[in-house]
DNA sequence: TTGAAAGCGCTAACAA
DNA sequence: TTGTTAGCGCTTTCAA
């Protein structure tokens, strides 16, 4: 029997302080040029020195709009949280905060479907928009929200002649930059480690990778791991392809470890014989020895596109007709080498 | 000028469709066992089909319950986003859910105090509940909310003589473990090396070892760290003391990487010249070569207490009146050395 | 520029 | 066991 809560000061209170109307107190909240400056100003002393805010409840059953976007979080493998999600969600909680939202975090519930605890939260309008992010190509929840209408938005991809509310980085085109820039300090052939998730943002870096070997004319191998314990066998594997390769290109930061550790058990210094390039710009890459070269995701420029996309479904009831794909960078670090 | 977004099925609508009255759909979500069995079935099949919800705002409002819990995210610094927060949250989430709650993101707004942030969520009744971390000792923030009396819960701790609200790991035991540790595997010399920080949770650590040191008998020396550029140095200085420790124990994994390149620097190998642990039990520190022995938080146990404590609150209205104090796991991985 | 009336969708309290 | 009434606090609409 939860007690009832003791309720805070109400319109009502203000107006009877105030010696108005009720509606006058909306209106300084909501309307403030409604008002005479006087009123005004004596309306909002009264309202700042008496605490009254109002009651969220009550302004969304009347107005409709709860000025909340669900998220609904990727359920993480303990083993490997995706340590993306905190900068990520850093972004977009200041980013939806500038615009006056807030980020709900929705978790369907142990046998529920992400589509239907997204039903729950549309029917229960519970939010304004919905957030998605590590959808993958085919994602139901993508063609159900699109049928219901209901606003919102992908980080990541939908594939064509889907809806295309999304905003993604151009993996591809990070890779190739970054091939490119092992091509400009003398590199010719270079090695790829990664992933062998059918992932969509990985494969994406993978042809990434070799679009950027061709147009560069470079040579060299990919190689994928399966787990954290074949990372060190696989990265030394491909050091010992002959000729030896002068660069190692991860799909990932997390591989880092275990290509520098590779590296020194083949009796090669990374940032001297060997470079090493990651992807994500992980907190950790920076204190690495040396610190690792890789690609930094515009988080914040990515949160704030999809708040705006979201907004404009929810004000203009239109969703946007394209996809956005925001420019990663490079961040050169000392794992970089030139080759003579 | 927000579209109208049109609105779902009512309880008025369902309660046409049965021939039944509202107050009856409203006990087939509420309080089932008031209906006569056909009659919950009937209702109950009805709902599923016409995919009826009963609106957040609406129930909230009358009934003064919002089913949510808000944190405050703290806000990180972007060069060194707490990694940490991600593993947490997905466990708060977790064990909110399983109770029904969902959690809120809240931002105190540029310019605006935590305790101002807090304060609109309680004035404009947004959430039942109020979830703090990254606490200082004195923080404002939870003498106000005791205060107000509103449903509060800290993961961290809070001095003697204020309000008890918390659950906490306790690192100064779970540092006293790895030194007991160390000194099982023969160590006898053992360097610490922390951050200069003020914070709470850094200090318990660091109180820890000097106990454990003392409690085992071991010599060692401490140095402290105020940034990424120093830590391979100041490691290495610690190494160079002579006696050379045998291992160092660090007080956040986030220094791991700098450690195991200091000691590379000086000739020694981690794992068999000299053992090194973290605390945290980030998921990089299994992929360092070799992987870090270190202290793993119980999170999912610390979300459990914080959710029960936080539901305690709210139902009973009786804020806990002790602070809970949970083990850290002792993760032993090969980082670890046996000296003869 | 201000005020009065209506009602958003729901559940608590009570009546049948 | 079911139905009726009232009203949570607010904003929208319309009238003064």
């Amino acid at each position: 029997m939860p007690a009832q809560r003791p309720r805070g000061v109400s319109i009502q209170d203000v107006a009877r302080a105030a010696g108005v109307s009720r509606q006058t107190i909306s209106n300084a909240i909501n309307a403030p040029h409604k008002l005479r400056p006087d009123t005004l100003e004596r309306v909002t002393a009264l309202i700042e020195e008496m605490g009254y805010r109002p009651d969220q409840s009550a302004r969304s059953l009347r107005s409709g709009t709860r000025r909340i976007i669900a998220y609904t979080t990727p359920e993480t493998d303990p083993d490997n949280p995706n340590a993306l999600m905190s900068g990520f969600l850093e972004a977009m909680v200041a980013a939806a905060g500038e615009a006056g939202y807030r980020i709900l975090l929705v978790r369907p519930r142990p046998g529920q479907s992400r589509a239907r605890a997204l039903e729950d939260v549309i029917a229960a309008r519970t939010a304004d928009a919905i957030l998605l992010s590590d959808v993958l190509e085919d994602d139901p929840c993508v063609d159900y929200l699109h049928e219901t209408g209901f606003p919102f938005a992908v980080f990541g991809r939908t594939g064509p002649g889907r809806p295309q509310a999304w905003v993604d980085v151009d993996s591809a085109q990070a890779m190739i930059d970054l091939v490119g820039l092992l091509s400009s300090h003398g590199h010719r052939r270079v090695a790829y480690l990664g992933t062998s998730a059918a992932l969509p943002w990985l494969r994406h870096r993978e042809a990434g990778f070799r679009i950027g070997m061709r147009r560069f004319g470079l040579a060299g191998h990919e190689a994928f791991v399966d787990g954290l314990d074949e990372v060190v066998a696989v990265a030394r594997d491909l050091l010992n392809r002959s000729p030896r390769p002068t660069a190692l290109v991860l799909d990932d930061d997390w591989l880092a470890p275990g290509a520098y550790a590779a590296a020194q058990a083949e009796g090669l210094t990374v940032g001297a014989d060997l470079a090493v390039t990651g992807f994500n710009d992980m907190p950790y890459t920076r204190l690495l020895q040396p610190p690792l070269t890789t690609v930094r995701l515009p988080l914040r420029r990515i949160a704030d596109a999809l708040v705006s996309r979201l907004l404009q479904s929810v004000e203009e009831g239109e969703p946007p007709e394209a996809g956005l794909l925001l420019a990663g960078d490079p961040v050169l670090r000392p794992s970089m080498t030139t080759v003579e």
